[in-house]
DNA sequence: CGATCGTTTGACAAGGGTCAAAATGCGTGG
DNA sequence: CCACGCATTTTGACCCTTGTCAAACGATCG
């Protein structure tokens, strides 16, 4: 419960360091373009669809969300972006965002620290690489859990997945974290309507496996959830 | 409806000059690799989920999918592959596939032909960038369909991207095109069962749109389809 | 000419959506 | 500290889209 007061890149280093060894001068980098942060307020567009992007940003602090918009006035949040994870990873040159992404919270970014460009095998790029494998793979997940889960296990699901996102930023306990979404917000996620969002918020806390509420969550029993949902997280590495 | 008797290279030409000028250097790399081109029957996996990625490969003729398999027996199509584009792009060292990728039809596929890693401004480079970034639309636009659009109009929504995605490989004509699958592979494409995906079939064809059987899909009227679902192409380009 | 796979159809069930209103929580200003 | 207004959560009743089950039909291939 009680988080021990972080570093500005605490969550950036953990997560990147979780993905690929990282060496002193690939510190040294993320160092220098900590320093140059931005924060940015709740509830801005960070990347607009249909935007030119300007360059990959490292999101140091704070929760922003993917969005697609419906022309008939629904939309569907892509996916979340976590500390530690990387804003428009698929940017390059004349390519155009697909989707939005906007600030949950107050949100901390920076531009991306560059590996050394003469080394291919620097800890930084193989963090970027795994990192880009992972943002991939959320995706995926994403596709299967609306085309092939239920109400209910897609909200189980969802949740064990974030939780393992936020793990791996070291910014969630064994068996707890935040999660500063609306209940309308994640029936956007889960390609639901709020009302039947809360139906199964009811049902999972009814179940006694996982509680939800007041913008926390609580695990009560992390294997046997993910036992009910057929859960295996996404691996790093082989 | 008359398609002109292809080179072996035909459409990976084709979707790779679309997104980025080849120079004379490029193209003579991409012959050297489609020389080394292997065959693969139908219904056989490029790719296993949970399997170390040997390398990227480009896809030279036919079709392929990725699926997800869920523990209740249900599976997910992630998505297509088709001629021109590459499979297993997000592999890196260590990396492992979270998706499988099947072969549906036969299919020719070769490694995909490095860029000269001197210049990064070279236009493979940049066409393997622009077909990353494409991939990574196609499975934002598969979200937003699984998650905030009817049976009718994902199918419809499906049916034009499929085209459009044809057309840039230059194998399919402004109106018709060849879609070598089973009603129950597009029910797990669009996460529906294949019952339904039958009654849709069924309306789309009364409703003189898009007629769809035989393994082939007529769009009847292309612009008024795209109204009726708000479909907008994904753009390659700024 | 079966056998097998895929398509088509019908009757019925159920999961999730819709609409509407009440209850709760929370920030702001008095 | 209370009162108000607004956003969010919760609940109930009802309906519609989609799933389920089962069977008939059609095509393709030894």
């Amino acid at each position: 419960m009680i988080m021990p007061a972080q570093q500005p890149d605490g969550s950036v280093l953990t997560r990147l360091t979780a993905l690929a060894p990282l060496t002193a001068d690939d510190k040294g980098r993320i160092n220098d373009a900590v320093a140059a942060r931005t924060v940015v307020p709740p509830r801005r567009d960070l990347v607009s669809e249909g935007e030119r992007i300007t360059g990959v940003r490292l999101l140091i602090d704070g929760w922003a969300f993917r969005t697609q918009m419906v022309q008939n006035g629904y939309r569907q949040i892509i996916g979340l972006v976590l500390p530690g994870e990387l804003i428009g990873m698929c940017a390059r040159r004349n390519a155009v965002g697909v989707t939005t992404t906007t600030t949950l919270t107050e949100v901390v970014t920076c531009p991306a620290p560059m590996p050394d460009s003469t080394d291919e095998h620097s800890g930084l790029f193989q963090a970027y690489a795994m990192s880009a494998a992972l943002e991939e793979a959320y995706l995926c997940r994403q596709i299967t859990r609306l085309g092939r889960m239920s109400a209910s296990e897609r909200l189980t699901d969802w949740l064990l997945e974030v939780h393992d996102r936020l793990l791996l930023a070291g910014i969630a306990s064994h068996d707890e974290f935040e999660l500063p979404l609306t209940q309308e917000m994640i029936a956007d996620v889960l390609g639901l309507t709020s009302v039947h969002v809360n139906r199964m918020i009811k049902l999972l806390r009814k179940s006694g496996l996982v509680t939800l509420g007041a913008k926390r969550v609580k695990i009560q029993d992390r294997k046997l959830t993910e036992r009910v949902v057929c859960y295996s997280p996404v691996k790093v590495v082989a």
